[in-house]
DNA sequence: CCGCCACCTGCGCC
DNA sequence: AGGCGCAGGTGGC
């Protein structure tokens, strides 16, 4: 058996356009925190192999490493019972990973013809698939999402691996882990442990999780929380009583320590593929106060209630897959990628002015945050003179905290 | 229920 | 150059 697996590794190719799928915007955009690119290639582990991946305009390229030794004592098999039987299933794997049978195109053209900012934004970010991720893995993963920046999560989440995760191969001489086991962090030293890595206080809710799940929820207690109606996985695990409902899963993902509404819906939608799950966090509620004249209420801070109401207006606007837009706008919205809307702006501008852009697209946005963020309960007014913008503000987000003297 | 706050840490900014 | 403020929130009053 270990002999069929082991071979030299060549690069396959699927095809796919790239409206379809730009692994470059959705391996970036903040819902996988494990993808690293290594010599011009993506690269992960994925199911207990390694997995790289490049794309052209008409295919995606991937290759596949498999464990110098079987692991299959190590890794479970996927849910699915596909596992290590000898014949590669990568491909398989691929197109269940992103989703491929759904026709992206036909949504986009749907969100576009119901909604006019999404039109407007959606074609600098073509290509911006929901990933099926692995349910504990997101749970675990966005557990460390909280109150924290993508670059110190993705940090975060390496260590998880490199220190309780199964080594699967190595790429150079860096050794690559596959995400940790709920039972490899169950011991009485992981939160100490992940203390001193650096985890801050979410290390009491991932050794609390991780035991829970483990230990006390019945076994596939996650899997029974899946969507048994994505892309057509018909659900061959556990009787009819155990299958929920997108909202059922979401309460009951709320059971677990370092769960609230938002890291619950992005186990929803990116771990258990529930499309309609909206994760509402500060950007969204951003672009639902700027583009979609959110923020009108009586109530001065951002509450369940708000939470609820943000997303299903936006269920009603783009239906059954609208934690898919939503992932679309999130990506335009992101720090990250803002040198696409630069350039946009740019064209605009220069028939206007001849300053310089980017520095007054850094200026203002500054500003923006800045009167976003500080402001205090009270209606405030910006007016930005210089860029002859008046930017209302009703609420904040979040109320500054003040920091404590010692 | 609603509305505070505290909570770890690292990085960017002034 | 040394702090301050913030980052895809959540738990506990």
């Amino acid at each position: 058996m270990a002999m069929a697996i082991k071979r030299a590794s060549e690069w396959h190719k699927l095809p796919v356009t790239f409206s379809e799928l730009c692994i470059d915007t959705t391996l970036r955009c903040g819902q996988s925190f494990r993808w690293r690119k290594v010599n011009d290639a993506w690269t992960c582990t994925l199911h207990g192999r390694i997995l790289s991946l490049k794309q052209d305009p008409e295919h995606l390229h991937y290759k596949v490493t498999w464990p110098e030794t079987p692991l299959a004592t190590l890794v479970p098999p996927p849910s699915n019972g596909a596992g290590l039987q000898g014949q590669d299933d990568t491909e398989e794997l691929l197109r269940r990973y992103f989703s491929l049978s759904l026709d992206l195109g036909a949504l986009y053209k749907q969100w576009s013809g119901a909604d006019a900012n999404f039109r407007k934004r959606a074609p600098e970010f073509a290509g911006v698939r929901i990933l099926s991720q692995d349910a504990w893995e997101a749970l675990v993963c966005f557990i460390c999402s909280s109150n924290n920046n993508i670059s110190r999560i993705s940090q975060m989440v390496h260590k998880l691996c490199k220190h309780y995760g199964p080594v699967i191969g190595h790429v150079g001489d860096e050794a690559l882990h596959d995400f940790p086991t709920p039972d490899s962090l169950t011991g009485k030293q992981v939160e100490s442990r992940l203390r001193e890595l650096g985890f801050g206080y979410r290390a009491k809710y991932i050794a609390e999780t991780a035991r829970v799940v483990a230990q006390e929820k019945p076994p596939l207690w996650l899997e029974s929380l899946r969507n048994p109606e994505h892309q057509g996985l018909q659900s061959r695990s556990g009787p009819e009583s155990l299958k929920s409902t997108y909202k059922e899963a979401h309460e009951a993902l709320l059971s677990l320590t370092g769960v609230g509404p938002k890291v619950a819906d992005c186990v929803c939608l990116m771990g258990l593929g529930w499309g309609e799950s909206v994760p509402v966090d500060t950007h969204v509620w951003q672009i639902a106060q700027r583009d979609y004249k959110f923020g009108k209420t009586k109530s001065k801070t951002f509450n369940k209630a708000m939470y609820d109401a943000v997303g299903d207006h936006f269920r009603g606007i783009w239906g059954q897959y609208a934690g898919w837009a939503h992932s679309v706008l999130f990506a335009a919205d992101l720090r990250e990628f803002s040198d696409r809307k630069v350039k946009k702006e740019d064209v605009q501008r220069l028939v206007e002015t001849q300053t310089s852009v980017i520095e007054d697209e850094a200026a203002t946005r500054r500003r923006k945050r800045s009167a976003t963020l500080k402001t205090v309960t009270t209606e405030v007014k910006v007016d930005d003179t210089k860029d002859g913008v008046l930017l209302e503000v009703d609420r904040v987000f979040k109320r500054r905290r003040t920091r404590q003297r010692p």
